[in-house]
DNA sequence: AAATTGACTGTCAATACTGATAGTCAATTT
DNA sequence: AAATTGACTATCAGTATTGACAGTCAATTT
């Protein structure tokens, strides 16, 4: 009885703003006041949704990993269909607006942040983990003759590839960066056709 | 007259604080205590040799980008007498010591603040360019047969396989990462050879 | 309508951080 | 030895940030 809860829906605006904050000012410059500004909220409600600022972090972790997953997931289901190299190279960097370009960059800032939020190590690892194992077995049943340690490895370095043209969106660099890494993954995609 | 300065040198140690203490804490969260007690020196001496905070940052810019460009000519001229691909990969992924591993994590968190400081953009843009350039110029050595736009594609490629496999440091990852983008650069250098 | 529950606000205290200034001490020149 | 210059220290004021708590308002149940 009593007022329905929010709880669950404002946490995920609270955390979506805090996420937006970490883009724009890092971890440690993402204040409270930030925060409630960025989510059209007074800042103590921050604090009551979220908890103090190691819970905050914490959480915000959880949200990224839980966000990552859901993306990792949404990838591994579109391609369970036709699992080809080439698809999952397009799904990566042409995936207009299916991937939330603010997660890479948080994700980042949360791994240089594990020297002082330990806790937050063990998630971010098996959530890219699980990426890259969905990236392997895509690999893996488009090239069922191919070696399967040559399939991890451009798996690897396709996932690796298409992570490193978003961390430099800050920079806004030449388009030519982005375009480096799309035929270098679709290059690395080649070496494991048949050569006869 | 007067005392003899050690501007100039103190200057470098107070910015190599600041530089280990980005790495630990971030753009925002590198506060002045921090970076004193990393230098061993009292807070007001920061302020006296970097300026206040935008200057220090600034200022740290400058001397990451310095560090990186150095670290590229070193690059340039030990592969000089022998520009091939694989010396090119092994010099970037079995460096021992020779790159400050540092620099690549103050590197990534400085594009992440450009937003707060726009004037970092043109330097850190300026010298990753650089960079890419030294790798393109080494590749195009290597395989002067080869299709040029092809060896600019590998040159990007490798850079920034190099780049994830340091953006993960503070996970600590399992070997298999570093050695996955290794390979994958390997495989990547692969596709310029002569196909008979 | 009363009671209950939770979202939300206002406000204060404690702390952390930066900016700034006056002043001390050390090394060099004349 | 006096003067000069710069490294370094002590300390204060102003602001930003967080933490905490009391209290108001809204929505639902009984």
């Amino acid at each position: 009885m009593g007022r329905p809860s929010v709880q669950d829906q404002r946490k995920k605006e609270v955390l979506d703003a805090f996420m937006s904050c970490v883009v724009r000012y890092g971890v440690e410059g993402a204040t409270l006041e930030h925060i409630a500004a960025q989510a059209g909220l007074k800042r103590p409600l921050i604090r009551h949704h979220l908890g103090n600022r190691k819970a905050m972090v914490l959480a915000l972790g959880e949200h990224v990993v839980e966000t990552f997953s859901k993306q990792t997931e949404t990838l591994r289901v579109a391609l369970d269909e036709h699992p080809d190299v080439r698809n999952l190279i397009e799904a990566l960097f042409n995936s207009d607006g299916e991937m939330d370009p603010r997660i890479n960059i948080c994700y980042q800032a949360l791994v240089n942040s594990i020297e002082i939020y330990p806790e937050l190590r063990k998630p971010l690892l098996e959530s890219m983990e699980a990426f890259y194992k969905v990236a392997i077995d895509i690999v893996l049943a488009s090239h069922p003759k191919a070696d399967k340690q040559a399939c991890e490895i451009v798996a690897h370095g396709i996932i690796n590839l298409f992570i490193t043209t978003d961390a430099f969106v800050p920079l806004k660099p030449p388009k030519t960066w982005g375009y480096s890494s799309y035929f270098a993954a679709l290059k690395l995609a080649e070496t494991l056709e048949e050569k006869p």
